[in-house]
DNA sequence: TAGATTGTTAATCGATTAACAATC
DNA sequence: TAGATTGTTAATCGATTAACAATC
């Protein structure tokens, strides 16, 4: 096959291919099957094959999948084969812990520069990295070529936010505040937000309490 | 309606509408429609009137929906009427910031223990919070009744505590390593990784230098 | 009564899975 | 050649949306 529109359900699973298969290759290993990786990862190993063939003809039949190869393929599909800068807003402990895996993101993902528009803050160390005021946020992410957000600013605070950094040009926003931002189609947004988690697993609990008409 | 299996796509939504309800709440604003509620939140009325169907008749015909009444449905639907105290095993930098986040779980969902296997992390503490050894884990699983655990743990460890707590009897697991968990059926377990979403975006960033076939 | 909005059925759309010819 | 495994088509399954009678 080749292109036509891809689904979310499938690029979101290409991370989690690519995570698995540089795993292999840590290991060298050099070949995996559809097969093998649906067992290892829960996944049905016809989703797979055709997940991959979306975008091209990556494997052997027969034989399988050559790890380097795919991973050069997954990599580049996500553009991860280019330098994307990011840009972190909100400089609290959770801004603060999100900083700490550039190392896991390493490829070439990084957060580049961290924002806070509470003044004590600005000019703190964060890692390697000093925290910036807000109105210096525009110019930075021009200057490093910053093409997507992390927002880790309070509720209240998070449209605002996003108004700015799209503002600044910014084409991709990870959203870990707990609202729903308003934004352009352009600008992809992904919800991060870990209370809306828990609360549906909560769902999945075995009965409490309270008596209920279904069990699971 | 009422019952059948709910799609886990349902239950994602949910608390999306409680998050809103409540804010609606605060505002005062005693009714709500379907339709205001799929322009806040960006879904398809007929799929929120459906996704509450399944659970009971909460609106009125030409009137809509109560709202502290859909709040108080949405609540017990989730479980959040009752207590559910949640473990979180790893004191890093990520575990501390999720820490912060009692207070908007508020309702009744409350992190109540921290586990650290790092000795000199054991004794110190996360606000309100001391960390404790692992070897502590099913005791105080036990005692406090804790049913979600919430892990931080770096990806090597991730999979060993995940067995430690299901040992304990841990009902669902909020995973933020960058691992696929093996685990039984009866568990939940949720992933929370932002490394695997991170890179899903950059797919969705305009084209860079490469070029590439299709724009979007 | 006229207007609004639910709950629900039917239609549509999309995603997952099964099956298999091609081929290593 | 026999066994393995891909890429892809067709079948299935499930989720979203449209439409509308019921009714506030």
């Amino acid at each position: 096959m080749k292109s036509d529109k891809i689904s979310e359900a499938v690029v979101r699973r290409l991370p989690v291919y690519l995570r698995f298969l540089n795993d292999l290759n840590r290991r060298e290993i050099a070949t995996v099957s559809s097969q093998e990786l649906g067992q290892r990862l829960d996944l049905n190993p016809a989703q797979i094959r055709k997940d991959l063939a979306y975008f091209g003809d990556f494997g052997r039949k027969g034989i399988g999948y050559d790890v380097p190869y795919l991973i050069e393929k997954i990599r580049h599909i996500l553009k991860l084969d280019q330098p994307i800068n990011v840009a972190l807003v909100g400089a609290g402990n959770l801004g603060h812990a999100l900083s700490n895996y550039n190392a896991y993101l390493k490829d070439t993902m990084k957060i580049t520069a961290v924002f806070d528009s509470y003044q004590p803050k600005v000019g703190t160390k964060i890692n390697t990295l000093t925290v910036q005021p807000m109105d210096e946020l525009a110019n930075t992410v021009r200057e490093q070529g910053i093409r997507i957000g992390i927002i880790t600013v309070p509720d209240q605070e998070a449209q605002n936010v996003a108004d700015i950094l799209i503002e600044s040009g910014i084409e991709a926003i990870l959203n870990f505040a707990p609202v729903i931002l308003k934004t352009p189609s352009e600008v992809r947004v992904h919800a991060a937000d870990f209370t809306t988690d828990l609360q549906s697993l909560a769902y999945y609990l075995h009965e409490g309490k309270e008596e209920e008409v279904d069990g699971q």
